[in-house]
DNA sequence: AAATAAAACGAACGTTCGTTCTAATTTATG
DNA sequence: CATAAATTAGAACGAACGTTCGTTTTATTT
């Protein structure tokens, strides 16, 4: 089983452009083709079909099916005649992008990984530690919102992995802990913020960035009927602006700066 | 599909023991017995067993083998041959406790709505706004601690149930971060607290209340051999109040009390 | 001790699963 | 346009699934 390519250096840095969910959406390399195109790259030994093209258009189409059709019952209820429905593929067609129905699980949880990676490893220039924490929710919103079939997805099947693959989603999560816990100690320790629990706050901004992207009928405001995909986009915006909001005036009142 | 017993009005105020832990296992009515008897009266149509012993006997062995199975590798995953196994028990002893494999689900968030509701339900007679909040976030911790794998089961398992069950489950946490919000705003309003954004903060607080439940790798110091049952019960207090003391104090800091 | 009710058993059933196979079709290339 | 290679559709396969049921064992009553 392959680990996957690791982002090159010169892809990990710098040209993610956070100023708004619109902009990162046109500058994050990992979406749409580029992202298939990553998993047909990386999974040679799984994905059977020769032609780079047509890989990607087939792995498109299984993976809105999956994500379509498990959101609602669970990978493991969906079989794969469903899936074959749902993608308009054969059978055939499906066997020759994957090799067994659990690829698609290790593909998902790649992408995750490869996603929490660009994240942790994104150089945040930000003149402040203040700073550097409201970018870091940024890019974490911003990227599971992107993802979010994804993120989701492999919160809840998980456990159809195996055990070291397990600990692996768990070590992310610790990790992104792990960075946030930093950048506030080291704000304390330069006098930037008022000393507290730097521990229970990272553990309090991890989860609610995990409970955006796992219930999103709890933030989305105007989802229905919103028109044309450009009308989307704006609302999307607005929802994802209104939680980074809250979430920072609410720690930027724990950490008593303003 | 019975919706099965509401607590009786005797039941639900006033004899629970919110003093420490120990004292909450001694007098929370949804627990071993109990519960299981519970169910065996809730769900006749369901359980073909004639004896609430003996029914109550296979019913614990059954849930206990479900969560033990299902919490490593889902529910969906787990044959009726793997519970037959675990459980020690034949298929045919199974199905005269349950008539589907589906009942099972629909009897844990039976039982998980029921603690629910016995939460919201709790009277909580407090000298101060602060103190009501402090003692649901603390009914909260201790009725999911002692559920815990009912809750964790229901969270990961939902995806079985029918939509209107699915949109209970979310009343249930739209109701508890309901609850907490109208605590604040009414502390907020007697000038107890300062203002703030009380939606953001119930839902934080509720948020990190399953992830109490969700993740106990997290929050689990001193798990491995702890030895006798007793020294297990008291690393679980300590555990629980080490938890809820960084839950309280950074409520507290954003309430500006204190 | 006999009779009866309840519970437990586990092999067998029909169905559906993930996966494989093959004949037909499409695509690429000279 | 010819030919080879790649891709497709969907029938076919064995394993495993949830569930049933005739039978045996255990518990209770007469």
């Amino acid at each position: 089983m392959n680990q996957a390519v690791t982002m090159s250096p010169s892809e990990t840095g710098r040209v993610i452009d956070l100023s708004s969910y619109a902009r990162f959406t046109s500058t994050f390399p990992l979406q749409g083709e580029h992202l298939y195109a990553r998993l047909f790259d990386a999974h040679q030994d799984i994905v059977q079909t020769r032609k780079q093209k047509v890989a990607v258009a087939n792995l498109a189409r299984i993976f809105d099916a999956t994500f379509a059709i498990s959101a609602a019952s669970g990978f493991d209820k969906m079989s794969l005649r469903d899936l074959s429905r749902q993608a308009d593929m054969s059978m055939g067609a499906i066997y020759s992008c994957i090799s067994r129905k659990e690829d698609i699980v290790l593909m998902v949880a790649d992408i995750v990984r490869q996603s929490s990676e660009l994240t942790r490893q994104f150089s945040l220039q930000a003149a402040s530690c203040r700073a550097q924490l409201e970018q870091g929710l940024r890019f974490h919103l911003y990227a599971s919102t992107l993802l979010q079939p994804w993120y989701f997805f492999l919160f809840f099947e998980t456990r159809s992995l195996s055990d070291a693959q397990q600990q692996a989603s768990k070590q992310i999560e610790l990790d992104a802990i792990g960075w946030f816990e930093a950048q506030i100690e080291e704000g304390i320790a330069s006098g930037e913020f008022k000393p507290l629990d730097a521990s229970m706050l990272a553990n309090t901004l991890v989860v609610l960035l995990e409970d955006w992207y796992l219930k999103p009928w709890k933030y989305q405001a105007g989802s229905s009927r919103s028109g044309s995909a450009k009308q989307a986009l704006k609302q999307k915006e607005k929802n994802i602006n209104a939680y980074y909001a809250s979430l920072t005036a609410q720690m930027a009142r724990l950490l008593a700066v303003e």
